[in-house]
This record gives structure tokens, sequence and C-alpha cells, in this order.
DNA sequence: TGACATTTGCGACATGTTGTCGTAAATTTC
DNA sequence: GAAATTTACGACAACATGTCGCAAATGTCA
């Protein structure tokens, strides 16, 4: 439900989403120490920025029960991908993702294990949908 | 080959290359008809730039044969959706789909038609590339 | 052929986004 | 409670996007 409108993440706010990721919760400063190791001061400001318009945006989420605050990935990595794949299908291919595949099999981008592994999940989805 | 960055179409991008993938090539002047069509004479210029710009990024081409120059898509829309995805799961699931799809039918954002029909196209091209 | 119309190319701008920094205020830590 | 750390946020440069305007090239036709 809600959140129809997943925006798009860029370069330096997917490098912090990557940490968040990994790790479920970090403070502003292991973010820092991980992405600017050579430790100017001033990017604190950055990271902080940085977190601050991620959370506008809701892809972050705060916890200030500790005496830092802790940050962590309000969306997973896969629901992010998919729902850029899923805007990306609405606007291109009506929403069905068979154009794609089939796209990626022709020019050779899907191989043949990606095919046998994508023929398993969806007969386990299958039956799971019953 | 070559081309392995294909960039992202804007909004008005977009508007033109639908009409480009409709029509197979249009006049600056038909383009403008269609996408404001309450004629004010000052978009001749707006639709002659992002037609410039398309061009410059790879996206339109044209043809000079004519008194009047003929625009055409470089890239049909599957091409540029694909790559679109492409670079997605390259950039967040380690180029793998599989993890989309999943997140899909969980999400239950792939309706049984859907799935059903991804699996007929699998064991099709899965026979093609014996 | 020469005047008028259309088409083309491109500079300029306003707006919005992104990454960056600085700094002031709040909070922790000893 | 003084020093260090953390937080909030304004400001800015760089870039992308959509928009116009206008000058130059080209086409049309009386």
């Amino acid at each position: 439900m809600s959140d129809n409108k997943t925006s798009t993440l860029a370069n330096a706010e997917l490098g912090i989403m990557e940490l968040l990721w990994k790790e479920s919760a970090l403070t502003a400063r292991q973010i820092r120490e991980e992405l600017y190791p050579d430790a100017r001061t001033a990017q604190h400001g950055t990271v902080q920025r940085l977190l601050q318009r991620l959370e506008e945006k809701g892809f972050v989420q705060r916890d200030s029960s500790q005496s830092v605050l802790l940050f962590s990935a309000r969306i997973s990595r896969v629901e992010y991908a998919g729902s850029q794949v899923e805007s990306l299908a609405r606007k291109l291919t009506e929403g069905s993702l068979a154009p794609l595949i089939t796209h990626f099999v022709e020019e050779h981008k899907i191989s043949k294990e990606e095919i046998q592994r994508l023929r398993n999940l969806l007969d386990e989805l299958k039956d799971e949908k019953e």
C-alpha cells in the first residue's frame, strides 16, 4: 500500500544505502569512516546531509533510543530494485516483464543457468500461489 | 559492442521517444504538433533542442536525404527498457534477474497469468537455446 | 530571382537535484 | 561545566532539464 512513488537513489545516496543494507544499523560516524576513510572533518556534514535527505525521501529511518542516532534502511535492496523495475515496466512495457525477459535472452544477456533458475523459481511460485 | 552507458531519458525526452517508437520517422514539426497541440510558436525551439540532445545521447538519428530532416529512434523501446533494467540489476542484484522476479511475485505484483506467460516463454527459449 | 516562410542550430535561463562544506546549536562525556 | 562529538541546516557549485528567442541556412513560389 501507500508510497507509490519511490524516487531514485543518486550515487552518493546509493553508497550509503549499500552500507545500511549490509549492516542493518550504523551511526553517522561509522558511515563516514567507511565511505571517506581519508577522514576530512568536513565530511561529517556531507554524510549528515545525505542521511537527512535519505530520511526525507523515506529510504532511511533513525533510532534515537541510544545516545547516538542509529540509522537503518527502511527499504530493502530488493524492494528498491523492484520498485525501480516496476516503474520502468509501467512506463515502457505496459507493466509486463515478459518483453524484457525475452529481450534479455535474445541478446544473450541471460545465461542458460539463469534461465533454468528462473524456471525453477516460477515453478515454486506457481505452487505457492495455489 | 560499444556504448555501454545508456543514459536515462527524462520526461520530455521520453515523450519524444514514445512518438518515435510509434511512428518510425517524424519531422520536428510533426513532433511539435503532436506534443504541443496548443501550437505556440516558441515551442519549435524546444522540440529542436530536445531532439538535438537526444541525438547527442545516441537515442535518435536523423535522415537528411529529404528536404526536411527526418528523425527516428536509434534504440527500440525494449532495448532501452532492457538497458535500464540491466544497469539496475548490475548495480543492485549482482546482475541477476531472479531476485527481482521473486520480489514481484511475493508482492503480488505479478499475476498468475503473467507467471504462466513467463514460464511458457522460458520453456520456448530454453529449447531455442539448445 | 527575390521576398517570404520554414527549418535548423544554438546560446541563455530558470528550476531542480546532488554532493559538498561550514557553522551554530544541542548533546555527551569526563 | 569545559571539551569533544553530534546534529541540523543554510549556502554553493556543478550538472541536468525544459524552455525560449533569434540568427543563419534552406526551401517555396509568384
